[in-house]
DNA sequence: GTAGTCCTTGACGTCGGCGTCAAGGCAAGG
DNA sequence: CCTTGCCTTGACGCCGACGTCAAGGACTAC
């Protein structure tokens, strides 16, 4: 098939393709008039890119996953580099995680006491004093 | 004091309070020979400004804050558009976590099941079937 | 005078993953 | 022959928040 099928075929565009190709990710077989013709492998080795690009995964850590069935493992995480990445990459979200939960606390914070003071500057009292914490970067 | 003074004392660097000039954030008064000139306020809303950059607002999002502290108010989130900013970054977070937290859980099955197949591979029984599942992007 | 340190503006570079032209080739239908 | 639709390569655009370099002015100390 043509890059304009297995596009359509994968959820994605012909631009993607000819650039993972660039990446030297997904090179493709020429024809006659020097048009890419991929196989259904293609689209297997493409469907995995995918599925992990849309978990959130750079292109490059999709690597191993397609040397992986490449190299005619059953799946792309069959392989021990595969592997390694699963857990980096759970390392890193739970990283991530862990520091949004810490801003989402932190920012809830500020939105409670900022109500407060604002509800209290109408009824008239004197405000009462909280002091604002803060650590470092969180990105 | 000078746009060196001010980029130490806040933590950051001059190019940065350049940029802020430059999105109309931070103005800056003039010297007879043409060097930037701020005082403790200004110092004020850059703290502002740094402190909510470092929790992952977008600059433009620090801008109800440095406009409140501007019009005399004892807090950037004692106005109202400061506290929509919060909510808003709220509902934003919570958005987030709860998809990084669909994605952990996701890419923590796949390793699972890929380590108990790699394990299986070994000792040499026939390997077990497990579908991939996918709902489609995550950011 | 001159060395050193600060300041000025302007402009290009970075990062990732493509989007979006532009100019032209190839194949098929009418 | 002409149009239509797919394909090719090349190259610039985008987003955010600056980093980095260049060329030159201002001020201080010696």
């Amino acid at each position: 098939m043509r890059i304009g099928e297995l596009a359509e075929r994968a959820g994605t565009t012909t631009r993607a393709l000819r650039y993972y190709e660039s990446r030297g990710l997904l090179p493709a077989r020429r024809a006659v008039n020097g048009y890419r013709t991929y196989d259904e492998d293609d689209l297997r080795l493409l469907q995995q890119i995918r599925t992990l690009r849309d978990f959130g995964f750079e292109l490059e850590e999709t690597r191993p996953f397609v040397d992986c069935l490449r190299a005619g493992h059953p799946a792309g995480d069959s392989c021990p580099a595969s592997l390694d990445v699963y857990r980096r990459k759970l390392a890193e979200l739970d990283a991530l995680i862990g520091q949004l939960d810490a801003v989402r606390t932190q920012v809830g914070a500020q939105l409670a006491r900022a109500e407060l003071e604002a509800g209290a500057a109408l009824p008239g009292g004197p405000e009462p004093r909280c002091e604002l914490t803060h650590n470092g970067p969180t990105d």
